[in-house]
DNA sequence: ACTGCCGGGAA
DNA sequence: TTCCCGGCAGT
């Protein structure tokens, strides 16, 4: 039996087994979503777009300076929106109702002054952000969905037989992301709780594995007929609220997170790198992208396309990285003995697997 | 270059 | 099940 330290996961799928289809959907495309939209002193800024599905519980807590309230309902897939009452924007049909029909809210508006709010909306993006599918998902499985069990030990890393096993089930490809995105339409899973473009950037990459060395992080500018490429963000955001948007420094507050839906990120090989724009700073400032441009500064009929990866997603990127046991100090087999006496290694290091007689 | 070992395949 | 090995990641 080998160790229970075992981590399956080399796997390039093994990053995401929850998630399995990549739903082609538009940025506006809302069906099946879950859009939690919370007000703001500056506005109504969408702050977590969750895939929603019947059964999928949703825990609002929210700490005001003389109330508190917290709500929790189950959340149909059609799209009930919980939102405190901001200022009227009838920008989004999302909007229109104050307080959900469905969930049981005290009504509550919103002290004049509350700084609180700030906190509040931070807290709403960690928990979108660090929000995985497997972490939300019900306490009891919703019976109608299939059996899907695919999930398990994406962030506990407690799987005593690695990850998971691509050939159990015949003809179930159900943890196969690059085939679940080809039969996306087909059967979406009820764990689907990441955003497309996390699974996007996660299953994209031709090569899964880690290559850092030599690569650069630059920004292109997204803007129709532009790509420029800067290498800082700062200096990206300068070239879009400068070239494109128009605008003059007395917009910068308000349109400070507008320009990042008008970049991506994108990575390049340092040998590849070429001359770009003298404007080198590092990046400092960590962005949240949103998959939509904020209400609050509406373009209409501008295109956008964002395919970049947000401070949450790549942490938790990171976090479900296929990585590697760590390489214990204890010397194996092979270096005990040595090559040439290889018959006095154990049985797993001979078969080149997880050495059984040194443990870590 | 060496080491540990995952994933996969052959016998 | 046993055995082997390609290939990757870390040192
Ligand atoms: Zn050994």
């Amino acid at each position: 039996m080998l160790p229970k330290t075992r981590l399956g996961k080399r796997s390039p799928f093994g990053a995401l087994v929850g998630s399995s289809s990549c739903p082609p959907a538009g940025p506006g495309q809302e069906t099946g979503e879950t859009a939690v939209t919370m007000a703001t002193a500056a506005g109504q800024q969408a702050v977590g777009r969750v895939k929603g599905h019947p059964g999928l519980k949703v825990y609002f807590q929210c700490e005001g300076t003389g109330s508190e309230c917290s709500g929790a309902g189950d959340l149909p897939s059609d799209l009930p929106v919980w939102s405190s009452s901001g200022p009227s924007s009838s920008s989004s049909p999302s909007c229109i109702r104050s307080v959900s029909s469905c969930i049981d809210v005290p009504r509550r508006r919103r002290s004049p002054g509350e700084v609180e709010m700030d906190e509040l909306m931070a807290a709403m993006v960690l928990s979108s952000l660090s929000c995985s599918p497997l972490l939300h998902s019900p306490p009891h499985p919703d019976p109608t969905a299939p059996p899907m069990d695919c999930s398990g030990g994406l962030l506990s890393d407690s799987g005593s037989s690695g990850y998971w096993s691509v050939g159990h089930g015949s003809g179930s490809p159900a943890p196969s992301p690059p085939i679940a995105e080809a039969e996306a339409g087909l059967a979406p899973p009820p764990d689907e709780g990441l955003d497309m473009e996390l699974e996007q950037v996660l299953f994209d990459e031709p090569a899964p594995r880690k290559r850092r060395n030599s690569v650069k992080t630059a920004f292109r500018c997204l803007w129709p007929s532009c790509g420029k490429v800067l290498t800082s963000v700062v200096g990206m955001k300068r070239h879009i609220r400068t070239t494109h948007l128009c605008r003059g420094g007395e917009h910068e507050r308000c349109s400070r997170s507008e320009e990042d839906f008008y970049y991506t990120e994108i990575t390049q090989r340092a040998e590849q790198q070429q001359q770009l724009d003298s404007d080198v700073e590092t990046l400092t400032t960590p962005t949240c992208r949103w998959t939509a441009p904020p209400p609050s500064c509406p373009r209409q009929g501008l295109p956008f396309r964002v395919r970049s990866v947000s401070v949450g997603e790549q942490w938790l990127q990171h976090q479900s990285a296929p990585c590697r046991r760590i390489r214990g100090e204890a010397k194996k087999c092979r270096k005990v003995y040595g090559i040439e006496h290889r018959d006095q290694w154990c049985t797993a290091c001979r078969w080149k697997k997880a050495c059984q007689r040194f443990h870590d």
